[in-house]
DNA sequence: ACAAAAAGCCGACCAGCAATCGGTTTTTCA
DNA sequence: TGAAAAACCGATTGCTGGTCGGCTTTTTGT
């Protein structure tokens, strides 16, 4: 239950658009949000903030305005939200883990495929050459 | 926002010990905890309680007390966790799924690996060969 | 049949956290 | 040196999980 990583709807949204835009700051995000949503500038910038907090978000002072930009990338943080969904319950097996997962290859493309079994490959060639 | 399943930690602990007894009643549930944690029978009846309201557990009246049973499976329960944690991101490209498996391939046993293969397999097969 | 025991039910409270603001202070810059 | 912008502060709301205690109902044992 400790430093458990959660990631409210806004916050989700802030990080996509930081990560597609590299960096911004309050007032460009307000005028994204704005449109989407109806929200205040107040709270876009405690968004921001909160995300900085949780050390996702990296703030650099460019004159008086905060500028944001991403402290994790957006793999990083899919992984360790899968990652912790699944940390309560694995330890037993990995059945589940696999099951888990084979919904989403059903709908992964066949580059993410190439990719997946790479992956396998190399998780295996580190397990018969320990470091 | 929606309709997205969250499970506490007391929530997911309930499960794991229903799934690995197939079957149990309140009593037992509290049994089981008052040695790892100090919780009242009221909370695991409660607990039972949002788990069967969230249609992750069947209940069956026998006698006078509740029997309870998995609604759903160990693997798409957590193959639901998967889905919700990524769904907010997802949609754009499948990086993110990727990473999330990298960091499972890290720890998963040869097991792990040739069934992670094996999905990968019959994703493409089912791909190649649509119904 | 009755009293004790067990279970269910109800409502309450606390804690944590995301979303959301408004108001006050600080900083910047024309 | 003011007006504008941003930061900062702190407060509220809403949701959810964990946790109970107590009242009601049902079961059960003698």
């Amino acid at each position: 239950m400790a430093g458990q990583l959660k990631l409210g709807d806004l916050e989700v949204a802030t990080l996509e658009a930081i990560w597609s835009w590299g960096k911004t700051d309050a007032r460009d995000l307000y005028k994204h949000f704005s449109r989407s949503r109806g929200i205040s500038l107040s709270t876009v910038q405690s968004t921001l903030e909160r995300l900085h907090r949780k050390r996702l978000l990296f703030r650099d002072k460019v004159s008086h305005a905060y500028v944001y930009s991403p402290a994790e990338s957006r793999e990083a943080v899919m992984a360790r939200l899968v990652d912790e969904a699944l940390g309560r319950f694995r330890a037993k097996s990995d059945d589940g883990l696999l099951a888990a997962f084979a919904g989403i290859t059903a709908s992964a493309t066949p580059e993410t495929l190439d990719a997946l079994e790479k992956l396998v490959r190399e998780a295996r060639l580190a397990k018969d050459e320990p470091e």
